[in-house]
RNA sequence: GUCUCCUUGGUCAAGUGGUCAAGACGUCGCCCUCUCACGGCGGAAUCAGGGGUUCGACUCCCCUAGGAGAUACCA
């Protein structure tokens, strides 16, 4: 049969030859060694820490190559697309240090190799459909959904392979006539490939992160082209990557699965493979079942990246935690050099990890504190203002019009060789210094068990009688020393350590009755400082008011 | 069911035939210390199991088990 008049007869309207566009999208003119990389998500409207784990992966190949990454919206199922989903992505991944050289962005699509909205590249598609068609690789199918189900349970019940294959491909060689006759009828049609591939026959591709994999040919005649015109992943990604001149296809490894597919079509259409980099996808314990599982968008929601926007990460130190995650060296790299900018990092492929890494908020955690304490106290502020502004609008004005006090309360320890590493993010930072708000001022911690309430009550008078601001750090202290002496308590721990019948209890435990009184909690900074910051008359009144307590 | 990928401490992991099997988080203990944090020192804790190959196996081969994914006109 003429496969050329089955082609035309399909894609009247379909002129431009595979030809023209190879010129259209010429091979880009990179330094050697760029890698060319794309983010290729379809708009369902969520994103979270998984997509960005798979983004800065994208992104760092190229940037640290000297390459390009770009964006491509892969939106062929109209189905699940979701209004608003690209601005949103493109915000969510910019916040976390993540931009697109070209593709689709905030104005439009900007580039040389698009479109980059796949629902906009219906003719490119078309043209090497039809071109397939016309070879003798593709053709029309015109199987009804009842139809693929009946041969499904057949092959079920048979315990045979499911899928359209060799002989359950029925419309394989459909006469030309046949093909009017059922187009005449109105009959729509999907666009199969034809598999010449034996389950027999093994091939081997070299993945960049995962080293050689060898699997069985795909014998499926897998759909290229929807009804709707529109051509599936596979077929997308084939032609895409290949007219985009990807040099590396990032993606999850769920991916591998269809590698045959894939495979089978670059060959068909005579063009080089690009270089796989297929890594893991994050995985999570789930609850219930004490199993790991892959991130779920539905099931996981504390894992959307809105949700770390929210809590008030760092953008910085998520990226960070990613980092460690993605290249098993970045952590030492960084221990080696906590001020390096990123793009010294030697990124590549071969060091991402290949098998299913779990999810650890506690080395997020630690990683932001790291990231903290190497900032400066102005840009804490400046987060926490921005933060508070977007999140939390009760804080914010509260916030800005503390500034110069929030300066010193995030600048206390900060800056000498052993800074303080206990903030994490913006929800656990104002937490963490709400004492210094009356507006969120409480007694939150039990008073020593070692000070009867008659001892506190006496710590407290004492303590206020004796409160002089201008006091320096060492004379103030020497006067809780002397009203520890007084009552009966260890001016050292140690000795009270040694001898704890002679003593009441210690120094520390004086102390933190006045803590607790002016902080509501037993564990804070540098109690002094506190102070300092704080305002001779707020302590005052917090001290008078504890002590009030106890009348 | 079939196919594929994966399997080193609780977690992230280095490691490619000969190591007392790195490091980080967490955890425990000690030190520093008025509390907390920081910092310092130290401890416990790992090669999924079984067969081979080899003088020698975490490293190579086979089997088993477990985990993950695919098996769509979803990506």
């Amino acid at each position: 049969m003429d496969h050329t008049k089955l082609a035309n007869l399909l894609f009247p309207n379909s002129k431009k030859t595979p030809e023209e566009y190879e010129a259209l999208y010429p091979a880009r003119d990179l330094p050697a060694g760029a890698k060319v990389t794309r983010l290729g998500p379809s708009p369902t409207g969520f994103i979270h820490l998984g997509n960005l784990y798979g983004a800065l992966a994208d992104e760092r190949l190229a940037h640290r190559s000297g390459g390009v990454c770009f964006l491509r919206i892969e939106d062929t199922d109209e189905k699940r697309e979701v209004e608003g989903a690209v601005p949103a992505l493109l915000s969510a991944l910019h916040y976390f240090g993540i931009d697109f050289d070209e593709g689709a962005s905030f104005s439009g699509e900007v580039g040389d190799y698009g479109p980059y909205y796949q629902s906009r590249r219906g003719e490119i598609y078309q043209c090497f459909v039809k071109h397939l068609i016309s070879e003798g690789k593709a053709y029309p199918c015109f199987m009804s959904e009842e139809e693929i189900e009946e041969i499904r349970s057949l092959q079920e019940r048979d315990k045979l392979n499911p899928g359209i294959y060799g002989p359950y491909a029925r419309h394989r060689d459909l006469s030309f006539e046949d093909v009017v006759e059922r187009l005449g009828d109105g009959q729509e049609f999907v666009v199969r490939f034809r598999s010449e591939g034996s389950p027999e026959k093994y091939f081997t591709v070299t993945d960049a992160i995962r080293g050689e994999m060898s699997m069985p040919e795909n014998q499926q005649d897998v759909v290229i082209l929807k009804k709707s015109g529109l051509p599936t992943y596979h077929f997308a990604h084939v032609v895409d990557d290949h007219l985009m001149r990807t040099t590396h296809v990032v993606r999850g490894e769920e991916w591998i699965s269809s590698l045959p597919i894939h495979v089978q079509l670059f060959d068909a259409l005579g063009w080089d493979y690009p270089i796989f980099c297929h890594n893991t996808v994050l995985m999570k314990i789930d609850e219930e079942t004490g199993q790991k599982r892959k991130l779920s968008k539905r099931k996981d929601p504390e894992l959307s990246l809105e949700y770390y926007q929210k809590e008030g990460y760092f953008p910085e130190a998520v990226r960070e935690y990613l980092m460690t995650i993605l290249n098993s060296d970045y952590e030492e790299w960084r221990l080696a050099d906590p001020e390096a900018p990123l793009d010294a990092f030697d990124f590549t492929a071969d060091k991402m990890s290949n098998s299913g890494t779990l999810f650890d908020l506690n080395k997020l955690n630690d990683v932001s504190k790291d990231v903290l304490a190497r900032k400066t106290a102005e840009e804490i502020l400046a987060f926490m203002l921005r933060w508070a502004g977007e999140y939390q609008p009760s804080l914010a004005g509260l916030m800005a019009d503390n500034s110069d006090k929030l300066l010193k309360i995030f600048d206390i320890d900060r800056g000498g060789p052993k800074p303080r590493k206990d903030l994490i993010n913006g929800r656990q930072i104002f937490a963490f210094i709400s004492y210094f708000f009356d507006e969120h001022f409480m007694i939150r911690d039990d008073f020593p068990s070692e000070c009867s309430p008659g001892d506190i009550k006496e710590i407290l008078r004492r303590y206020l009688a004796s409160y002089d601001e201008a006091d320096d750090n060492e004379t103030w202290f020497g006067k809780i020393r002397q009203i520890t002496a007084d009552l009966g308590y260890a001016v050292k721990p140690k000795d009270y350590k040694k001898n704890p019948e002679q003593y009441k209890g210690h120094v520390g435990h004086v102390s933190n009755v006045i803590r607790i009184a002016i902080t509501g909690r037993s564990s804070s900074p540098d109690l002094w400082t506190i102070q300092q910051i704080m305002g001779a008359q707020t302590v005052r009144r917090r001290i008078a008011e504890a002590h009030g307590l106890f009348d």
